[in-house]
DNA sequence: TGTACATCAGTGAACGCGCGTTCACTGATGTAC
DNA sequence: TGTACATCAGTGAACGCGCGTTCACTGATGTAC
């Protein structure tokens, strides 16, 4: 983060790092304009030269992290492969490992005030979840077929709240028994099961 | 919230409740000491007369939320009455609708850096799940018996993350095609079935 | 290739603000005799 | 019942702080001729 001489460089893509860095460590509502400036080695006014006020920060963190989100559950998605199943469940788990590993965009995307469903990004990551659904009950008789949309809202809370509760940036989750993948992945089970779409175990 | 003279009379009370008010309007990290005071009408310095900062403030009003929250999902839960499904529905409802109507409870219960996990009310609520779940696999042979603490942490997660996405405080919840309660709802149904908890409706 | 000049990306000082917390204080309350 | 006094629950002024934002500025960069 050193500057090359009076002009920075890439000034821009320095703050939104430091942010970050900040969000990680205080939370989205602790992070502060001037602190940032200061990470990046640069006067707090040098920051309105990129961004319009602080909310215009905030914002394009959230929408990048959105973008990140959206490739992360696209990728473990893989196309429905190796069969929907195990690709739902990497999805799953890719939701998790993207709360874990990005809590400062986590937080960013779904935390105070975020405004998040108005950016398209985040769109993009919930399609990947419809996507999932559509192509677990493509082979279902469209009469029987589970509205894919519900099937997607259903699972995105499931992940979200295991998430919320089971994984926080301190370590200060509750002591569960399970591993919040493990909880997340039999919960997921379980649930499409109930919808006809495992066969009983037994 | 006016005062009797120089003494308060209840100040301790009316600070918590110019908290939650505030809360309610910016969120948990919005709060002020010194707007609390202000809306009690009561110098800033005054609050130490009751609180030791900032913080213990914050945590007495999450302890009462708690408090409450736990009381409203066991008298949702009823003892299992008229019948465990019903009244697991029933605490469903009642998750969500405290989600809703105390938001700021909600928030310095579940928001930034809570702490919430030490406190013992925490765990009253958690433990009405577990009984209601504990209920509704009773009838189950124990060998085929499933974990009650992981169903209780499913649904949990479950709750959670529908209020976290679907219930926002200042009504800016992405447009979902059914209500929060109607998804949470059909979601337990569709788990509780995968369990075997619950006949195949055809 | 060299120079003039417009544009760009920073500086640094200043602003008004409200915060959380402290302190010595004082007015009100309640208890003992 | 009346008075003295200890205790309690407030006051109000002050503190140091860091914030987000603005402004006129200046040094660096790049382009035209």
């Amino acid at each position: 983060m050193r500057r090359k001489g009076y002009h920075h460089g890439n000034l821009r893509e320095a703050l939104v790092e430091a942010t970050l860095e900040l969000i990680a460590e205080t939370g989205p509502d602790g992070f502060t304009l001037a602190e940032a400036a200061r990470l990046a080695g640069v006067t707090p006014a040098a920051l309105y030269r990129h961004f319009k006020d602080r909310a215009d920060l905030m914002a394009e963190v959230a929408k990048r992290g959105f973008a990140l989100f959206a490739d992360a559950l696209e990728t473990a998605w893989n196309r429905g492969r190796p069969n929907p199943l195990a690709a739902i469940d990497a999805v799953c788990r890719a939701y998790l490992t993207f709360a874990r590993e990005q809590p400062a965009f986590y937080a960013a995307m779904f935390g105070t005030g975020s405004r998040a469903e108005a950016d398209p990004e985040s769109s993009r990551a919930f399609e990947v979840l419809e996507t999932a659904c559509a192509t677990l009950v493509s082979h279902v008789p469209p009469d029987r077929r589970p509205p894919v949309q519900m099937m997607a809202y259903h699972l995105w809370s499931l992940a979200h709240g295991t998430a919320q509760l089971f994984i926080r940036p301190d370590g200060s989750a509750p002591r569960a028994p399970m591993s919040p993948e493990d909880l997340l992945e039999s919960a997921t089970v379980v649930y499409l099961r109930g919808l006809g779409l495992i066969p009983e175990s037994d």
